[in-house]
RNA sequence: GGUGGUGUAGCCAAGUGGUAAGGCAGGAGCCUGCAAAGCUCUCAUCCGGGAGUUCGAAUCCCCCCACCACCUCCA
């Protein structure tokens, strides 16, 4: 079975055929770099990396991301701050390339600025005006959606519609629109704003004409695959089709994806409701993978609800999967081997229906059973038992299904945020004195070392040979 | 008001006509001086409600109920 992709634009699962044969043309919308990136960028950028992973299997893809470094929130920002616009910008794409390596989301190939664009987006204005669907307004530039008749199309709205339900919600204060879903292309510079030339002026460019320029600069007038968060659907996306394909005549992608959106506890993620989480803030706690797996766990349209329940949930699978990886040190001389075909196929199957990752997950859990399994009881002292070779190819496999959905096993970077290498020869003299107790046949004491040591959030596994172990309650490995 | 979506065990979540995947939590047993960790087994006669089509429906049709998102910057 080919891919199968839900499009946005067509309401409906359609297969995907790239327009160039073996390439695919992916575009991602970025993020406005004003601040720390939250758990809905995290979602967004590992879905389509995933996305961009899987298609890789079978494509040469070309990623391109755009930054958005120009916009009302960047400069306010840098107001309040007294920083210069380029240094905010700069700290914060920092930010964002860390908080991304950490997740393993891979970089794109190129991340085109909207700074760097602006010749590029002032070109498609201009066209737009000579045809008479832009018009010049006080010192700006709109676009009059009337002219566009497709205008909705992507989002199944219809002007009409949006005129007579909008009950005030579209915003009337603009005096110089000439219809109240006209939206800027072009935005006169006020006293102190950044601003380039411009045939009207100075000024900076409106949020949505940048990825129509960037798109095009980039990718070419028609690409495979739009992509980005729901929100970003109507209006950005709308406006993007209006945009681009006023000028070129051809549809600006023949994929629209759009991943849906998560809430915490249950409530939408916002900062009015002060339930705003950074990845930062998140990654202090829990094992980054920890986050991808419990992102990946729900179809990408589908929202997902962030509780310490579902976090502590993904941790044990990731977890489990962790283990099984670990296992691979006891098969070393029987690796690499080859993988499972039967398996690879269900995850193939899974992943063509429209990127079914929950039961890609549910294909590596199988694989990792008897992996940890095997992993367990070594570690508690048996030994090394059952077919290795068959042991090997599942090992294989889950290797090879991991990675293209870009769990990463190895990478120290991803380990939970480092702590200082702390002083831990209290615990080794505690468990000095423990054996030592335990020999006197003074289980009194060895258990009210077992306790005290627990209270301080370590756990102590005995072995056979008298050997403990010993693991911070939280931590997935044991340290002798 | 418009548009789209969702409702499957305590929780997360697959399954879209052939008789309920998987994970978390829970329960039992094994192991242990006791533990921990682990291992083994177990855990929805039922899929928001009602009516219908069918030999057969969580899956298709109709009606109803509930929840959510978008329609404004937003991933």
């Amino acid at each position: 079975m080919p891919l199968h992709l839900y499009n946005s634009y067509t309401r409906c699962k359609q297969p995907f055929v790239p327009l160039v044969a073996g390439a695919v043309s992916l575009y991602v919308c970025g993020v406005t770099v004003y601040d720390y990136c939250h758990l809905g960028h995290a979602r967004t950028y590992v879905v389509w990396d995933m996305v961009r992973r899987y298609l890789a299997r079978r494509y040469s893809v070309t990623l391109v991301q755009n930054i958005t470094d120009i916009d009302d929130k960047i400069i306010r920002r840098a107001e309040e701050r007294q920083v210069a616009m380029s240094a905010l910008v700069a700290e914060f794409i920092a930010a964002y390339d860390e908080d991304m390596a950490r997740l393993n989301v891979l970089p794109a190939d190129r991340y085109p600025r909207a700074t760097e664009s602006i010749p590029q987006m002032i070109a498609l204005i201009r066209t737009l005006e000579e045809r008479g669907i832009a018009y010049a307004s006080g010192g700006d530039v709109y676009y009059g959606v009337q002219a566009f008749p497709r205008y909705g199309q992507l989002s199944g709205r219809s002007l009409s519609g949006m005129q007579a339900g909008a009950s005030g919600r579209v915003e009337e204060g603009d005096p110089f629109k000439r219809y109240p879903l006209d939206f800027a292309l072009w935005k006169a510079a006020k006293p102190h704003e950044p601003a380039w030339d411009s045939p009207w002026g100075r000024g900076r460019p409106g949020w949505h004409i940048e990825c129509s320029a960037m798109v095009r600069a980039e990718l070419g007038d028609s690409i495979d695959i739009h992509a980005g968060g729901m929100d970003l659907q109507f209006p950005h996306h709308e406006n993007e089709i209006a945009q681009s394909e006023a000028v070129t005549g051809q549809p600006l992608a023949q994929f629209w994806l759009h991943n849906g959106f998560v809430n915490i506890d249950g409530e939408k993620m916002s900062k009015s409701l002060h339930n705003f989480r950074t990845i930062r803030e998140i990654l202090a706690v829990f094992h980054p993978m920890a986050v991808r797996w419990f992102i990946l766990q729900a179809h990408y349209r589908q929202p997902i609800d962030f509780t310490e329940a579902a976090m502590q949930a993904a941790t044990k699978s990731w977890e489990s999967l962790w283990d099984a990886w670990r296992c691979g040190v006891l098969l070393a001389e029987v690796l690499p081997s080859s993988p499972l075909p039967e398996v690879i196929a269900r995850f193939e199957a899974a992943m063509d229906d429209d990127l079914n990752t929950a039961v890609a997950l549910a294909v590596l859990l199988e694989l990792a059973k008897p992996l940890r399994s095997t992993w367990h009881r070594v570690q508690h002292g048996g030994t090394l038992t059952g077919d290795r070779a068959q042991l090997a190819r599942t090992w294989q496999t889950l290797h090879e299904i991991a990675t293209d959905l870009g769990f990463c096993f190895s990478d120290p970077e991803l380990k939970p945020a480092a702590t200082e290498p702390e002083d831990t020869t209290w615990i080794e003299t505690l468990i000095a004195h423990r054996r030592q107790a335990k020999g006197d046949r003074n289980y009194a004491e060895a258990d009210r070392i077992r306790q005290e040591l627990g209270a301080r959030g370590i756990t102590l596994i005995d072995q056979p040979g008298g050997v403990t172990l010993w693991r911070r309650s939280d931590a997935t490995s044991a340290t002798k």
